[in-house]
RNA sequence: UGGACGUAG
């Protein structure tokens, strides 16, 4: 059982889903009966494939061969009902899982906290919050980041960064997803000093970060009409050795040179990607030819269709 | 050996 869960899980890691399928067959031809961790593992799985069909069909199954849920398979169970939009199972599956007796943990209080999140119900989902530190459940760094990402997309900047000051006090370091959340929230709150002044801070304290945090960054500067700190953070990404420029990168770029007015460099953007064999993906032509466009510059947009399919772009 | 969080039109 060990060796198929293992193997499971290194399935799951390059997403192949009908192989996984396979494989689970094989175990109950071979007579192994599945537990716990290969429950969850399927389920885990079969969401991260985008089948969340199969997911339930697992819990069903798991339930009809009297294998009893234990924390881990809960939250997992409860993860999958949250992202099909099924609160109300969800919600059950946490009154469930409290009738079994199973002392929730920090993950399932995490996704409990998303679970209300999801639904705007934001004295709930802090309500959650004050139950876990009353049972001595230590918040975890993914705890602080769900509560941040649902207020923060609220507006609610206040409470965010009281979030932020609490998981500092509480001694946990900001992970990149922390600090990207954060610029979200400043994004939202268009307030561009607050997140130069984080971003002075996290070089300052050392905090790290990866190229979601800096694109984050960009989509604000994009944002809020700061191209030349855009430009300059764009520069530090380049010369930043831990992180590499990805798709987002080059998008978020595209559109910043689209709102300076700036389309030539705009355009340099996507040549530049192709020297370095990289392909402009739709995204960077839409930003570029809704520039033209808006500038009724439309030998440019023919010229950019044309290049779309020269490239063998399917044009969507 | 299994579960939760972030950037796009």
């Amino acid at each position: 059982i060990y060796v198929y869960n293992v193997l499971l899980k290194t399935l799951r890691r390059a997403e192949q889903w009908e192989i996984a399928r396979g494989v689970a067959e094989k175990m109950a031809e071979d007579g192994i009966i599945p537990d716990n961790i290969t429950y969850s593992t399927l389920i885990s799985f079969a969401i991260r494939c985008r089948q969340p069909e199969e997911a339930l069909k697992w819990f069903q199954r798991m339930r009809e061969s009297g294998c009893t849920p234990d924390a881990v398979t809960y939250s997992a169970m409860i993860d999958v009902y949250a992202k099909t939009g099924r609160m109300d199972e969800a919600a059950d599956l946490c009154l469930r899982m409290q009738k079994d007796g199973l002392p929730r943990d920090a993950v399932a209080y995490s996704t409990m906290i998303k679970l209300h999140g999801m639904q705007g119900n934001f004295e709930e989902m802090m309500d959650v919050y004050e139950e876990m530190q009353f049972k001595k459940v230590v918040p975890n760094v993914v705890t602080f980041n769900s509560m941040i990402s649902v207020l923060g997309n609220a507006g609610k900047t206040q409470q965010v960064m009281r979030l932020f000051h609490d998981m500092l006090s509480s001694g946990l370091k900001p992970s990149p997803v922390t600090l990207s959340l954060l610029f979200r929230t400043y994004a939202k709150a268009r307030n561009a000093e607050e997140a130069f002044e984080l971003y002075r801070t996290i070089k300052k304290e050392g905090w790290t970060v990866d190229t979601v945090v800096y694109n984050t960054l960009l989509s604000l500067c994009v944002q809020l009409g700061k191209i030349e700190e855009g430009e300059l953070f764009h520069q530090e990404l380049l010369e930043d050795k831990k992180c590499r420029p990805d798709d987002w990168t080059w998008r978020t770029m595209a559109d910043l040179y689209v709102r300076a007015g700036r389309l030539e460099e705009g355009r340099q953007l996507a040549s530049e990607m192709l020297q370095r064999g990289r392909t402009p993906d739709i995204p960077i032509y839409m930003s570029l030819i809704q520039g033209y466009g808006r500038k009724k510059e439309m030998k440019t947009v023919v010229e950019l269709v044309d290049e779309m399919q020269a490239g063998k772009i399917p044009l969507d």
